[in-house]
DNA sequence: CGTCTCCGCTTAAACGTTTAAACCCCGTTG
DNA sequence: CAACGGGGTTTAAACGTTTAAGCGGAGACG
């Protein structure tokens, strides 16, 4: 590979001439950047970016930390997101370095690792939860991230969420709209940032909409097919005068399972029981019924996060400083009244 | 962030000492080494990779490119096989850098870029095909890198692949077994080298069970649902002495579509109609039925071109050259003869 | 007692950039 | 006419490492 040396070389120039024609500092004569041109043409010269980088003291590289997706589930939006991320950084020419998390999960090790030996310039978090030890870490240190989710809201870090409120209200919403009364949630564990505010929206919409929510309506579950095929069998036991028309599930695996556990009590998904999932995984449109979901602006997300990681970077402010995106509801039919001929 | 500088200067030896401690190269007294050893722990001393990789004139990144999945495809062993790849990487302090790919499908500007700017030390290329021009460039450039897949065979490259025909045997071995002869396959376009792998599989298992194959029970198709679908009605509309018994789709997202036409023709999955899919995608077991599909053992893939690439980057020649893993056959309920009650 | 060897350490060059500072030349300006 | 200013270029230091080469000193050996 040709270095500045060959170049300058190659132009009877020094190499800081070089340099400067390729950064466009300095000044230099119309005649010699010309030949500097042509040299670095002729050569077919590009500067290393390693050398760049320890001038520099950077290294153009976001850090994205794969997090472990358990045995029976799937995160459908995980390679989406990463790919947009990948995509926003190249136009700003950064590249994203993928490392993976050790076991236990919030496990600051590594990111120390990349922090102090210059590996990263800034990272971004996703599957952020309460007083989350990486966010932590990184205010202390004062080294720059963004965040794909919400944490303690006392820290002030800069971040994009989608709005799981926001997003269960248009279902309960869509659902009202159909005529439901009855309209349970399964929900996620407590300790769930994300299912706290996704499950703020069922209570948000069902109070707006003046309707009482029997406790029994709401049932918490791990993020688990197996679970929440289970944790829907006691609604549909129920007669069908008290049984819940509707279900708003935190994610499309649990609405999977609410939609099989229907199926095997001999009811039927739409018609019986209006299914609503969360994250309009690539399956959703495949599934029978197809399943109602709220999809996610993953590709706004990646973007909007890069460019505040990038504004952190440049030593500016971004601004807004946390973002919160809404997500849509795609209408399909597991929440239609009527089997579809 | 202390710099080998200050270690030397707390240490009260030369920088060169503490880096022949650091690297346990050179002589160094006993004494000496605890006294850098202390100094490296008091100070929180990480030598910069940045600067290391100057020196040694290597990157210690691997480069991985994101493809493009269409819009209505899924790609269920993607995330999976890049976590492996960055897993085994890491144990090998290595890291992974993700890049997007533009569109043209095999551009190779990217590569391109990353080669002549030291970004990677080596690649893993992923989605090959015949005459594959990241290849052919990279074998021209003699840049080392490993591929997940085969390509044109008189090329001469490290790779591992899944062995798609054996995979396709075992499928049908296992549909014969359970007394099905019309067994008919739902292939990919000709152009897909995976596709004729698969299908080869396929022709292979039926002669040596001396059946003989119908024209019409191989057709092509996208690798995409809707295509599946319609592919899969003439089939259906037979009548069912001459009806195909039994279907491999050779994705899972073309089986869904199999098993979907199957119920809208009033026919039932399994007993008028067992299907067999390819990936075995998280979602399989939660389809109605669960369908029976072969699985890639993806992480035995990263881990063995991880090491094969990492030998490769040391100079050594990767032993065995080329991988053949098997896939593995999970029988699920699309391939039972009776409804389970 | 001189010479050789080896140990333990330091000096300095090298990797490929950027950039502050110096330098030279030429045209203004007081 | 001397001093100044500025455009165009070079010199050299710096970034943080590694490593070949050099260099004292001590022990071995003739």
């Amino acid at each position: 590979m040709p270095t500045i040396k060959d170049v300058a070389k190659e132009a009877s120039v020094s190499v800081a001439t070089v340099s400067y024609v390729l950064n466009n500092s300095g000044s230099v004569s119309a005649g010699t950047r010309q030949r500097v041109l042509r040299a670095v043409e002729k050569l077919g010269y590009r500067p290393s970016v390693l050398a760049k980088g320890l001038q520099a003291n950077e290294s153009r590289m976001i850090g994205y930390s794969w997090h472990p997706v358990l045995p029976n589930q799937f995160d459908p939006i995980l390679d989406k997101f990463i790919k947009s991320v990948a995509d926003a950084a190249g136009r700003h020419d950064y590249h994203v370095l993928t490392f993976p998390c050790p076991k236990p999960y919030n496990e600051i090790s590594v990111y120390r690792e990349m922090v102090e030996r210059d590996r990263v310039d800034g990272f971004i978090l996703s599957n952020t939860n309460l007083d989350d030890r990486r966010i932590r870490y990184l205010l202390d240190v004062g080294f720059p991230f963004v965040a794909f989710g919400r944490s303690n809201p006392e820290w002030n870090f800069h971040w994009v969420d989608v709005d799981g409120s926001n997003g269960v209200e248009l279902a309960v919403a869509h659902l009202l709209e159909l005529g439901h009364q009855r309209i349970a949630c399964l929900a996620w564990p407590e300790d769930s940032l994300t299912g706290q505010y996704r499950l703020a929206g069922y209570g948000k919409a069902m109070a707006s909409a003046g309707l009482r929510v029997d406790q029994g309506w709401i049932t918490r579950s791990q993020n688990d097919y197996e679970e929440a095929y289970r944790a829907a069998q006691p609604w549909l036991a129920l007669p069908s005068n008290q049984r819940p028309t509707a279900v708003v599930a935190l994610s499309d695996l649990m609405a999977i399972g609410v939609m099989n556990a229907t199926a095997d009590a001999g009811l039927e998904v739409g018609p019986d029981l209006a299914v609503v999932g969360f994250d309009d995984a690539p399956i959703t449109d495949y599934l029978r019924p197809p399943l109602t979901s709220l999809r996610q602006p993953i590709a706004g997300v990646g973007e909007r996060l890069v460019s505040m990681l990038i504004d952190l970077l440049h030593g500016e402010t971004p601004s807004p400083a946390q973002v919160l995106l809404k997500p849509r509801l795609i209408v399909r039919d597991s929440t239609a009244l009527s089997v579809r001929s």
